[in-house]
DNA sequence: GATGAATGAGTGTTCATTCAT
DNA sequence: AATGAATGAACACTCATTCAT
């Protein structure tokens, strides 16, 4: 009974997602989302309060998984920060590639106003990038990664940095394997384009 | 008289940029952008299709740029893989940050019904990716540059983060210097989050 | 148990009358009735047929009261017409007053669709309005009335301006006493606006 | 040119008068609205906020009249207060026969949320009533008019009076000649119901 | 009987676009 | 060319009413 209804909760959120996803936040039609959720027009209204209720639920669900993915991360022993980092880029883009219409939206619907009401502190948006800012900061403390970057400007780098590669690879028409994706992702955030040997015995003059 | 003309299609342009980049495409009015740009309302059909035009104008205009910087830098000698990737990624940078209202626009405006049209080949989108990509390419091609990352997406990477980046530059409250942000990104794109030397070394056992 | 039902039914008829009376049948709505009344939304509609309805219901009962009220006074002997004017007007006061939801709606639910069916022949409505009229038409005939005036009209005239004083005693921030109200209605329903002895020997012609 | 506009903006009214008073505030459709005033939906909205304040416009426009007609004839000599009384009443009568939407509007729309605008002081409605009010003290302080009665109350049930036989009138089958109403309040208004020597010589004991 | 979740018809309002002037 | 008044399609949301439980 009480599944049933948080069934059919589920159920819009879904549907909302799969729209939202599909036509964008603007071009999404109320309509539509009732219809593939398979209730009425007005029954959305029961479980959410409008149409941007939707969305601050769709992402807020996105972030909050994300955060406690990454949460049992940053607890956890036996890992280097290196192997954290690795690891908690393994995890931001597994959670995305999970489920994608999520991605989609995540990815697009980067609209100002979009964003203004999931701000508020301590939504899981700020939980997640505050636990990985601290596990960015632990790898300066201990010297892995050097002390001159912003960790969270760092975490804004990537994590747009992963957006932007997923966009690519869910709009490109001969689908480019996820593992490609993955492996430059991770390539790129430990060790940037430039090849480290280069990086630190610098560039032969004769060249 | 024709000069006249192309002024008022370029403050029609500028109007629409302005308003675009404050509240979204979605939520921007053509009676505002044609009281902004001093016109009349209808005047503004006369030089544009219609909104989405004005959207695709402003962004073409900007890869327009970005593909004529790029350009020159890619065909001029004297200059390492590295150090015109650098010099890549600052004029990147700096032609994002030259013109504010064309930031926000680039860094919000992804909404997937909006980018249909520019997608069209030869469009200076293309040519600025393309361009950029061969820099890429022959960098690997002299060892620079890791052969196993692919080009394409190896830029989407770089330009997601720079987008996010100046995402978060834009609308963080205390302004991070720009400096900053630049020397970041820098770092990032070269050498990626890791140590160096722990790249090449690998990690000391006993951390 | 039918004791039960009606008590039942009963609260809903009040609580729609309160809800009426304080935002109007318009915005009314039915799930706030159910609300008060301490009914399930649909409930009310085990009871009465629809939202119209119950305001036909809560008026009708109005004048079912008002009728009785005045049939016993229309029967009644020892009071001359003019007293049983005045006594007239005071039940129709009293009754007004004593419920001050229904005097709201009685003030306010003129709007030309809530009336029609009210209209039906034989309705209490129409059975208050002949007692009333053959009474007026009673002093007519026995010489306290003047008899070139139409018993029904004078009715409404009368019943009107007690709607609009209630109206301005029920909304005035400053409680006017009941008693002023009650006192000016008795004045100008039996002597008008003019001092009677103008009324008589005519208006001085030096004034 | 400017004259057109204006038409427009009255036939507007003039459409909307015809509908809220055929179907009430609240069945009134906009698009009915546009359809008898001959332009698109839209349109209206060019002159008019909203529908609320198609509403106020109409009875703003009423009271204006209403105050104008009263305000020359306040300050008019040559009558006395008595006189003035009945050109009142007078006036007051003639305006709203005059425009048979507007009086159905007058009568009918007393919803209680549809007032709360038109209380702000000085409007023309609170204009109208002052200036009576003021006319009746006249007539009071110069003993035409008994001292016990007040004013603003005396004016309430008056104009209550005029409305509710204007509402007989206009919805009764067999029309009631216009000249039969117009005495019927006049009689009523200066002497009441009582025959003037009655109130003065007291009742016979003998009935 | 009683419920309250589900419904979907209904509508005020917006705004990109057109076109008569 | 330039205007801005006019348009009308489009849509989120409400709420009286129903009906499965």
């Amino acid at each position: 009974m009480i599944d049933k209804k948080r069934l059919k909760k589920e159920s819009i959120l879904e549907a909302a997602a799969k729209v939202f996803s599909s036509c964008g936040f603007y071009n999404a039609k109320m309509a539509k989302i009732a219809e593939i959720a398979g209730v009425g027009a007005g029954s959305i209204y029961l479980y959410y309060k409008n149409k941007q209720h939707l969305l601050d639920e769709i992402l807020n669900n996105f972030w909050k998984k994300l955060y406690e993915n990454i949460e049992k991360l940053s607890s956890s022993t036996g890992m280097n920060p290196d192997q954290k980092l690795s690891r908690m880029i393994e995890v931001l883009f597994d959670t995305l590639v999970e489920d994608s219409s999520i991605t989609m939206i995540f990815v697009h619907e980067n609209s100002l106003d979009l964003w203004n009401e999931k701000v508020e502190s301590n939504s899981y948006f700020n939980l997640f990038f505050d636990t990985a800012e601290k596990m960015i900061e632990k790898g300066q403390a201990s010297g892995f990664f050097p002390k001159e970057l912003d960790a969270s400007l760092t975490l804004h780098f990537i994590s747009g940095g992963i957006r932007d590669l997923l966009h690519q690879w869910a709009t490109s028409e001969k689908k480019i394997p996820l593992d490609t994706i993955k492996k430059t992702i991770q390539i790129l955030s430990r060790h940037g384009l430039l090849h480290p040997e280069y990086a630190i015995k610098g560039i032969p003059s004769n060249t």
